[in-house]
DNA sequence: AAGACGTGGTT
DNA sequence: TAACCAAGTCT
């Protein structure tokens, strides 16, 4: 791996990232609890879907108490549409464990930041180093991109062993001194300039640094293996509406795929599953395939009128109105808004 | 280590 | 259009 001059390194990095910036929401504050929220947010997820979700969130939980004391439901329903939705539960659970057991101070220290739901060795380095200027790694996508580049790694991304690479070589490279704006600064490069396809090595500051442009291999790094495509589950949806016009909707487990989520009831075996009525009562609604990043749903949604006898406690009837409270996954937001018509 | 875990935007 | 991608974490 070859020497960079690590002090020229941080300056000229430094100095790009004060004068071309980003004016984002979160980099008009300290507090420690709003850069937590924002880090949360950005897991996988671009700055533009972000910034309405983070101003909405922060609207409606402005401290981190006002968070801890909110209700599970009404989290979900202001992450509704984000993705990931185990985030939003493992932030409120977090929160309130930094409310009970560190007096509502966000920690400030890699071993009981660390120990916190949902924050992984990512996220406890972006908090340490952005909120408290704590020296701290924080090795994203952004992150090793660049450092592929800058030294020419050939080592593949997608694998949980590189990670740890990059990491010992990003501790080596963190100044003493503003560790959260160089933190910053290395995600920023990577996010505008030192991009994917076509990176604009013209307009890198730290291009003289580069093995990768030296070489003019830029294009093919970083390496990173491709993914499976995801399988497809058959899915008959019910859409059952009572004589008083409420919706049969149900609450799913709250584990695993989109925990804690409301959606009207599925079945995989076919629609005779869903109710006793038998195949005959039900009218096809629509069809949705939706994608997610492991799987595909391909829906058919049928529709019937159908008095519940009795629910269980993870079911409700409710009305239009009352429905539009809970949080749905996208792909029954898209039977919502069929059913307003 | 590898797969689960969402969604919307790009190419 | 199908594939790929984005400031990762958990199991």
């Amino acid at each position: 791996m070859q020497i960079i001059d690590t002090k020229k390194f941080q300056s000229d990095l430094l100095g790009w990232y004060d004068n071309e910036k980003r004016d984002l929401p979160w980099r008009r504050e300290r507090d420690p609890y709003r850069i937590w929220v924002s880090e949360i947010m950005l897991q996988q997820t671009k700055v533009d879907t972000v910034i309405p979700y983070y101003e909405r969130f922060l609207t409606k939980f402005p401290t981190l108490d006002a968070l801890a004391e909110a209700d599970e439901e009404e989290v979900l329903k202001v992450w509704e549409g984000l993705g990931y939705y185990s985030r939003a539960r493992n932030l409120h659970q977090a929160v309130k464990e930094v409310r009970d057991e560190y007096g509502g101070v966000v920690p400030s220290t890699e071993k009981e930041i660390a120990t916190l739901k949902g924050v992984g060795p990512y996220t406890a380095g972006a908090v340490l180093s952005i909120a408290y200027d704590v020296p701290a790694p924080a090795v994203d996508g952004n992150v090793m991109r660049v450092l592929s580049r800058i030294f020419s790694i050939y080592d593949d991304i997608a694998k949980p062993a590189s990670r740890k690479k990059f990491e010992a070589i990003t501790r080596d490279l963190l100044p003493e001194e503003r560790a959260g704006d160089y933190t910053q600064a290395l995600m920023e490069l990577g996010a505008v300039v030192c991009v994917l396809r076509s990176p604009a090595c013209l307009l890198c500051p730290v291009a003289e640094h580069c093995s990768a442009r030296k070489e003019g291999v830029q294009e093919f790094l970083p390496v990173k293996a491709k993914k499976k495509p995801p399988r497809s589950v058959q899915l008959a949806v019910g859409v059952v509406q009572d004589s008083s016009g409420r919706y049969l909707v149900e609450k799913r487990p709250d584990t695993g795929l989109l925990a804690g989520m409301w959606q009207f009831p599925h079945a995989e075996e076919g629609i005779e599953g869903l109710l006793e009525t038998g195949r005959e009562g039900w009218q096809s609604l629509t069809q949705i395939k939706h994608v997610f990043s492991h799987l595909v749903w391909e829906m058919d949604v049928y529709q019937t009128r159908h008095d519940i006898q009795s629910l269980t406690d993870r079911q409700a009837l409710l009305t239009l109105d009352e429905l539009k409270q809970k949080a749905f996954p996208v792909s029954h937001q898209k039977i919502i808004a069929l059913l307003e018509e």
